[in-house]
DNA sequence: GCTAAATCTCTTAGTGACTAAGATATATAT
DNA sequence: ATATATATCTTAGTCACTAAGAGATTTAGC
């Protein structure tokens, strides 16, 4: 096998792998919403204020993808389900703050143990110097899936004859 | 900052990197299925059967962990659009195959090659051995993603009080 | 200051994908 | 043959989502 050939089969490997990989990290996450007894978006809205810490209702639709109104719901439920508070902004009384319960937020934390565990064990084998490669890594990739995201959002409103020539590779099998 | 404790640090940053750029992998899949206007799981669906190729109803419930009503209506909307078709086991003709429609499903991948560009950019910066190592990285954290998630559903069935003790790390901020 | 426009969240009505349970059809075991 | 198991589909009901617009508050123009 020549040389680029080696290198193109090389990345199709990896980029099937990561797919697999991610594709098994949304069924981990819809397992965790499973046990925890909460909805799907509900958790992942979980996610993005322990990412995030206190955000807006608004910057939560906006992340999340959802409209207003859906995270209105979301809120609704996690807030009675005493995982998080609705905190009203003094300066601007017109936005509300999404806050987690830190005590309630430590039970839903407890469901990322398996996956915790078994991440640890998986980066034990690497040295700190492969380890700063692979978070080379995943931050430039979060990069390109961002700039992915936009670049397919401005798809949309391009009529498909005038969308740039696209190379699509063809299907295994 | 001690050995260990730039390490622990290290741990850390990947850790949120990685669920960072896997949070916008599944936002960008979301807007895939925007675009495409079908719905999120079909979607996953369509991906599987990329993945795997032909399989049958059942295949599809377990691997996306929905019931196979929901795959019913899955595969229904799926071949109503013309994605895929039902193809009788005429060995054991209780089972369906659900394939894919390769023309068809080229409309589906164009809507990845944004992703696939950015993806190659990314991957462009390392060395083949460097691309070893993130293969070699995927494909362990596949197995662990998969093992957490396994032993995330076993905790289900095991009451509170006699779960192994986990320790959490504690939140940010 | 006062009015109009903008911004932010919530409400309402309607839609659609999901689950649970069981029906149907086919295969396997005794 | 009969019973049990397996694979998919059907049905009824539930729940999260969107679209549109209603409050509530802030900002801009005069």
């Amino acid at each position: 096998m020549s040389r680029t050939k080696a290198r193109a089969a090389l990345l199709q490997e990896l980029e099937e792998a990561m797919r697999r990989s991610s594709a098994q990290g949304v069924l981990y996450g819809q397992t965790v919403a499973n046990v925890a007894g909460i909805a799907n978006s509900d958790l992942e809205c979980m996610d993005i204020l322990y990412l995030e810490g206190r955000v807006t209702a608004g910057r939560l639709a906006e992340v999340t993808g959802l409209t207003t109104g859906a995270i209105t719901g979301v809120v609704d439920r996690l807030e009675k389900a005493g995982l998080v508070r609705r905190e009203r902004d003094e300066n601007d009384r017109r936005k509300v703050f999404i806050a987690v319960v830190p005590e309630a937020a430590m039970k839903i934390g407890q469901f990322y143990v398996p996956m915790q565990q078994a991440m640890e064990k998986v980066f034990n084998v690497y040295s700190d110097e492969e380890l700063r490669l692979l978070l080379r890594f995943a931050t430039e990739g979060y990069k390109g899936v961002l700039a992915a995201t936009e670049a397919l959002k401005g798809l949309i409103d391009t009529p498909p004859e005038k969308r740039p020539d696209l190379k699509l590779k063809k299907l295994r099998r």
